[in-house]
DNA sequence: ATGAAAGCGCTAACAT
DNA sequence: ATGTTAGCGCTTTCAT
C-alpha cells in the first residue's frame, strides 16, 4: 500500500538476487505472492498462464528462492548433515561423494562436519548441526558419547549411521560386519596355505574389531606360530600411512621373522608394506602374502596388484541419503538397517 | 496474552530441541526473547543475574537456537559453501579440512558442493548455493562458465577463488603461479643436470598450464631432443591414477627412449611412474629423475622418497576462511589477491 | 485455481 | 541494562 513501484526500482538498479522476494516477483507477474510461491513449488497446482508469467517474471529478475526463509516457514531445510572422524584419508571420500551427489539430485545440499578424533569438539559440532534444522544427519562411524547420542535422538532428526553394524542403532543404519570381514580375510589367507599371520591395525576402534576377529579366527585355524594364542599384531596410529606401514612390517618381522602373510587395516598400509618387502628383498606373494582393506584406486595398479576388501562406499553413500529422502518424504523407512556386505578382491598379492 | 503455561507443558513432553523455542527458554528465566537472545549471542551487554538465568534455562530445557530463523532475521548465515570439482582426489582435502576447521572455530559451518567435471551442474549448483544466502563462497579452481561468474557477482556474496592467481578475480584470491612452478621444476632439473625431460599432465587446465611452461622453459635450457622445439608429453584422464602414471611412462618411452627426466603434475602420477620404472628395471634418479606435484603424505614414504612441488593446502583454507570472516564482520580486505607461493621438495627420485 | 491472513523463530531498531 | 515493536521472506491454513 506504501510501495509504489519497488520492483522496477530494485531491478533497474540491477542487483539482482540480493533484496529480491517472492513479492517482487509476483508483483511483476501479476498474481500474490502465495500463487509465485506455487508456480515455482509445485507447478501443477496453477494455470499455464500463470506459470508462464511467473517464470518469465524469475528469469528477468534473475530471482534466487531464499531457503532460510523457505525452511523456516515449512520446517523443512532441505540440508543434510554428515559427520567424519576427518576428510583427509581416503576411506569415507567416496560415500561423502555419493551422498553430495544423491541429495543434490533431490535438491538437498551437504554439511560438512569433522568430528576430530576427540571427543570434545563433538558437542560443539552437534551443536551447530542441530541449529541448523537439518533434514537428517549422517553419521560414518559411530558418535562415540552417549551424551551425543542421546541428544540427537531428542532432536528428533533423522539419523544414519554408516560404516558399521551395531546392535543398538540410534535410528537407521547402513553399513557391515567388521567382525566378518577379519574373519573371511583370515580364511582367505588359510585357504591360500599360509600358516604364520599377523596383523596391522590403525588405532581406530573398527580397525582394532576387524585385527581381533582377524586374530581369533587365525588362531582358530591354527596359524599362530608354536600353538600361542595370539598371532604378532602391531598397533599404529590414524590416520594410517605408508610409513607406519614400512615401519609396521619392521616391527612385526621384529617379532617373527618368519610370518607368510600379513593383515593391514588399510590399503595404504598395505602398501607401505609392500615398499618395505620391497626395499629388503622379501617378494611377495611368494615370501608374504599381503592384504589390505578398502580397494582404494591405486590397489588395483600396484606391483604385485593387491588383494583387499572391497567396500561398497558409494553404495552406502546412495542408501543412506535414500533413507533421508524418504523420511523426510514422509515415508516409513522399514529396513532401518541395512547391511551392505564386502568383497574379497582377489588379485596377485596372496 | 491467550497463552497460559506452554513452556512447562513443552518441557513436561520431554520433547527436547524439538519445537522448543527462544520465547518458551525467555519464559522460564523470567526475562523478554530479546534479552535471551542478548544473553546468548552478546552476552556482555546483559547482567550477571540475566545471564545465569538465562543459560539455566538452556541447560535444563536443552534448547539449541534456530540458526534458520537467526539468519533470516539478521542477514548473516553463518553459512559458507565451498565447490570442488570433486572431494574424491586428494589434492584439495587439506584445502577443505582446513576450511572447515578454521570456519568451525569462528562459529560457520561449511557446505559442500561438487560442481563435478563438466559445466552442467555448474548452474544447478550455484543455484542451490545462492538460495541458502551463504555469508561466502570458495571456490577451488575457477569458475568456467562466465554466466555463472557474471551470476555470483551479481549475487554479492563474497568469493574467494583459491588454487590459482587468476588477472581477473571475482573478488578475492588465495593461490599460486602454476607458470611459475613449470618454470622452477624446469630449472631444478637442469640443476641436476638432466638434458632430456618429458612430461606426464592431466587433463585439467591448471595442469596443462604447469606443464606448458615447464616444456617451454625445458626447451629454452636446451632439455629437448635434437633442438626440437617441444617436449615429449602425455596427457591423461583427470582424476590421475597410479595407472595413467604407469600407462604415462611407456607412453613416454615409446616417444623417446632416452629421457632422463619426468615432471608428473600430481603425486599419484608420479608414483605410478616409479612403480613402472621399477617393473623395467629402470633405476631412479640414476636412469631417471622423476618430480611431482602436491606433496601427498606418502610421498615421503616412497623408496626412493619423491621430489616434489609442496603447496601449502592448509595455508590456503586458513587464509580463504579468514578473508570471508573477515568480510563478513565488516572489515574492508585490504590485500584481495594473496599468493601463497609454493616449494620444492627435494628428496630422493632426482 | 487463486488469494488473504497469520505465523515460522529469531533479531534490528528504537524506545525506556 | 532491558523491553516493545516490527519485520526478515517464505509457506501454511483456510477461504473463495
Amino acid at each position: 500500500m506504501t510501495d509504489p513501484q519497488p520492483v522496477l526500482e530494485k531491478v533497474r538498479k540491477g542487483r539482482k538476487g540480493a533484496g529480491l522476494t517472492l513479492r517482487d516477483v509476483a508483483k511483476l507477474a501479476g498474481v500474490a505472492p502465495i500463487t509465485a510461491s506455487r508456480a515455482l513449488n509445485t507447478p501443477d497446482a496453477v494455470s499455464e498462464t500463470v506459470l508462464k508469467k511467473v517464470r518469465e517474471a524469475v528469469e528477468r529478475t534473475g530471482y534466487v528462492p531464499n531457503l532460510l526463509a523457505g525452511g523456516l516457514a515449512s520446517k523443512k531445510s532441505r540440508l543434510v548433515a554428515a559427520v567424519v572422524p576427518t576428510i583427509v584419508g581416503p576411506i569415507f571420500l567416496e560415500t561423502v561423494q555419493s551422498l553430495t551427489e544423491s541429495l543434490a539430485a533431490a535438491g538437498y545440499q551437504l554439511m560438512l562436519g569433522q568430528s576430530g578424533y576427540e571427543n570434545s569438539r563433538e558437542d560443539a559440532l552437534l551443536e551447530a548441526i542441530i541449529g541448523r534444522r537439518p533434514d537428517g544427519v549422517v553419521l560414518t562411524g559411530i558418535m562415540r558419547s552417549p551424551e551425543s547420542r542421546k541428544r540427537l535422538l531428542a532432536s528428533g532428526i533423522p539419523v544414519v549411521e554408516t560404516w558399521d553394524l551395531t546392535p543398538t542403532p540410534i535410528d537407521m543404519l547402513v553399513g557391515f560386519s567388521h567382525e566378518n570381514i577379519g574373519i573371511a580375510v583370515a580364511r582367505h589367507l588359510h585357504a591360500a596355505g599360509r600358516r604364520r599371520v599377523a596383523v596391522i591395525a590403525g588405532v581406530d576402534e573398527r580397525s582394532r574389531r576387524r585385527a581381533k576377529s582377524f586374530s581369533d579366527e587365525a588362531v582358530r585355524l591354527g596359524m599362530a606360530a608354536g600353538g600361542v594364542t595370539e598371532i604378532p599384531l602391531c598397533m599404529v596410529p590414524a590416520p594410517t600411512t605408508l610409513g607406519s606401514g614400512r615401519t609396521g612390517l619392521s616391527d612385526l618381522l621384529g617379532q617373527d621373522a618368519a610370518i607368510d602373510g600379513v593383515f593391514c587395516s588399510s590399503d595404504v598400509l598395505a602398501m607401505g608394506v609392500m615398499i618395505e618387502a620391497q626395499v629388503r628383498g622379501i617378494s611377495i606373494p611368494g615370501q608374504l602374502a599381503v592384504m589390505g582393506f578398502g580397494d582404494l584406486s591405486f590397489s588395483r595398479d600396484l606391483h604385485p596388484q593387491l588383494t583387499t576388501v572391497r567396500i561398497d562406499g558409494t553404495g552406502i553413500g546412495k542408501v543412506a541419503a535414500q533413507f533421508i529422502i524418504d523420511r523426510a518424504d514422509g515415508l516409513q523407512v522399514a529396513d532401518r538397517v541395512h547391511d551392505i556386505g564386502f568383497t574379497i578382491i582377489e588379485r596377485e598379492s596372496v
